[in-house]
Formats: structure tokens, sequence, C-alpha cells
DNA sequence: TTAGATTTGTCGTATATACAACACATTGAA
DNA sequence: TTCAATGTGTTGTATATACGACAAATCTAA
């Protein structure tokens, strides 16, 4: 505890396996990629690999985060307001994930990225409700972001089985109104 | 010495080092490039840096000779014939190099570049003659490729001067016969 | 010129990492 | 099945690196 923060060492390292894991899962799946090829690639000890994850599915969480962390806070935040532009940019930054890693990924770890993907969602979607309601906390609206995160994440689940020939944008777009203004919506309007 | 060969973490470290010099270089000028700079691009420690390197211009002469190594290297040694097209490779992958790094350096270092890469011609020549000769050793030869290597260094520095607008192949072909045949040749031919 | 700021190069101490070795699990072919 | 090979996770010890501090050199502006 004698340092100040975090050791350069460890934050180089941590990088250094997180990037060598991001460019294996663009060579090969995620069941093949063995720690050994991690270690290797990042030009790190094994022991040092275990020294930081408990083991390659804790590295698969927390490159999944920080990823979607990144992707999320830099197109949204800022703005925070929850409308049909807002929405379609989650969307596509959802869709785009998946595109590139999520696709790679082992079958039976797709719960995993699931989790993880409805997960930040859901913190997305609370924050974004209590500052367009000016709350300090409600559970109405954590349930609300709850609903959203699903929903949202399951249209890019239907999008990628379906309907990869449209945009994403376009597959999204029609049910907003319906978000925005609620099922009873008029359809003529 | 209790360790075989040499320790990965160094391994890592010079390679961050020498990587992220590269990667600055290609951002402003030399004289303009700090160790803080390139320790802080590296994520390394700046003490760390003076473990591996005497100084940045120590620095310069390793990355040099290596990335220059590397690309003469991986071109022409595995065909070893001194011939039109290997003297070509070679010409090009020198104002490659030019073009890529010694552009950027700090004024008065262009000496240090120059003795680097004329080292290295040297080396390939003599290698590529003594095989071509099938000799083991010969001050001739030896003599020969110090010529060779002033020579053809000397013919890049004179395009990057004056004829950048042509390809350096164009530019070195003309040349070629008077090098292979020798100065005699008929110009008729 | 002077004074403030930046950069360089070095040092001692604390710690993250390398290495080698280990038992155990999983895989794949005979 | 059995055996060999490969991968996993852990441990103790040696060492490269981080950190903070420092004096001296170099740069910059007033």
């Amino acid at each position: 505890m004698t340092q100040s923060k975090t050791d350069l060492r460890v934050l180089r390292t941590r990088k250094l396996i997180m990037d060598s894991f991001i460019e294996l899962s663009g060579q090969k799946e995620f069941k093949d990629i063995t720690v050994k090829d991690i270690t290797t690639e990042a030009m790190i000890n094994r022991a040092t690999f275990y020294y930081h994850f408990q083991d390659i599915y804790d590295l698969l969480e927390k490159v999944l985060s920080e990823v979607l962390l990144v992707d999320l806070n830099d197109s949204i935040y800022e703005k925070s307001e929850l409308n049909e532009e807002s929405i379609i940019r989650i969307f596509t930054a959802i869709t785009n994930f998946q595109k590139s890693l999520s696709n790679r990924c082992h079958r039976g770890y797709e719960d995993t990225i699931s989790r993880i993907i409805r997960e930040h969602l859901e913190i997305v979607f609370y924050k974004m409700l209590l500052k367009q309601h000016n709350m300090k906390e409600d559970a109405a609206l954590k349930t609300t972001a709850v609903i959203l995160s699903w929903g949202i994440y399951g249209a890019s689940v239907e999008w990628r089985k379906s309907s990869m020939d449209k945009s994403p944008e376009e597959f999204i777009k029609l049910s907003i109104p319906y978000i925005i203004f609620g099922i009873t919506l008029d359809s003529k309007n």
C-alpha cells in the first residue's frame, strides 16, 4: 500500500493482455484461444496472467466490459437525452460490437456476453432516464431501464438472426416511436 | 547469470521503447522527441529507459540498425545472388527507409544514419559476393563491398535530392549494367 | 544578463514479473 | 482402454522495473 495509485507495470500488463486477446479473437475462435497463446502474443509470462485474471473467462468478461463501456461512453453519455437519435446510436454500437467480437466467441459463452451487454445497457438507460426526469432515484425508472436493456438487446439478437441485410438503423427505427410514446401510439400518426 | 538467455521483460521493454520511438518519429521531428515522450508512449518508467539505452542517440542507432536489418534480410538474403533484381530490391529498400524514417530526423544525425546504412549494406554485399564467388574470405571482395555500399548509398542520396519524381527502380536501373559488367561496358550493348 | 522551467541522467528501495518446476485435468491417437 | 501430449493453475525465488528524489544541464523568456 505504499504505492500511490496503480503501478504502471500493472496498467501496462493488463493492457498488453487485453490487446492481445482482442487481436487473437480476430484470428480464431474463443474456444481455440489458450492462455499460452495470449501470453505469448503479449510477451508476458503465463504465471503473470493468473496474477491479474482468475482465468480466461474472467479475462473475456473484463475485455467485453471495457470495450463495450468505451463504445457506449464515447457516443452517448455526453448527450444524455433518451431520444430517437441516441437510441439508434446505442443500438448501432451494440450491433457493431456483436459483429466485431461476440460472433467469434465460443458457443455457450453467448450467455456471458449477453449478460454483460445487458448490464451495461441497463446502467446507461437508467442514468439517462434519471437525468431526463430530474430524479435522484426511482424504482419505476430502474425497472424501465431493465425492460429497455432486455428489449434493445433482444432486438439486436433478432437483427443478427434475420435482418442483417437491413442496416441496424432502419431495423430499429420502426419501433422507436413505440418505445418513446408507448404501445398505445396511434399507428396512423 | 542464472537466467538462460534473455529475460522476457527485457525483450518486451526494448520492443515497447523501439516501437514507441518509431511511432513518435511519425508524429514529430527527432529533435523534438524527449525521453519522457518515449517512455510515456511505451508505458515505461523513464529510469528504465536508461537501463537499456545510454541516451536517445543510442536508441536512434539501435532502431535504425534493427529496422534496416529486417528490411534487408527479408528481401535479399534468401536469394543471395547479386544481380539486377537484387540490386533493385536493395536500392528500393534503402529509398523506402529514407522516405519513412531518416527524413524526419534531426539535421546532424544524417551522418549517423548514413553510417549505419552503409555498414549494413557492406555486410550484405560482402556476403553475397562471397557466395557468388565461392570463397571463404577475400580482401578484394571486402573492398568491393565497401565501394558498392558507398556507391549505392550515394545513389540513394542523389535520388532523394534530385530525382524523387522517378521511381527508385528506374533511377538505379540505368547504372546497373555498369555495376555488373564494369565501366568498360560497351554502351551500345 | 537573470530566473524559472524543462529535460537529462542517476540512485536506493519496494514490488510486479520471469522463470522453472509441479500436480492435475483434458485431449487425441494407437 | 492406455499412453503421450497439451493445457491449466499454483508456488518459491531471482530480477527487471516502478517510484520518488536528486543535481546538473539545457532551454526560454523577461
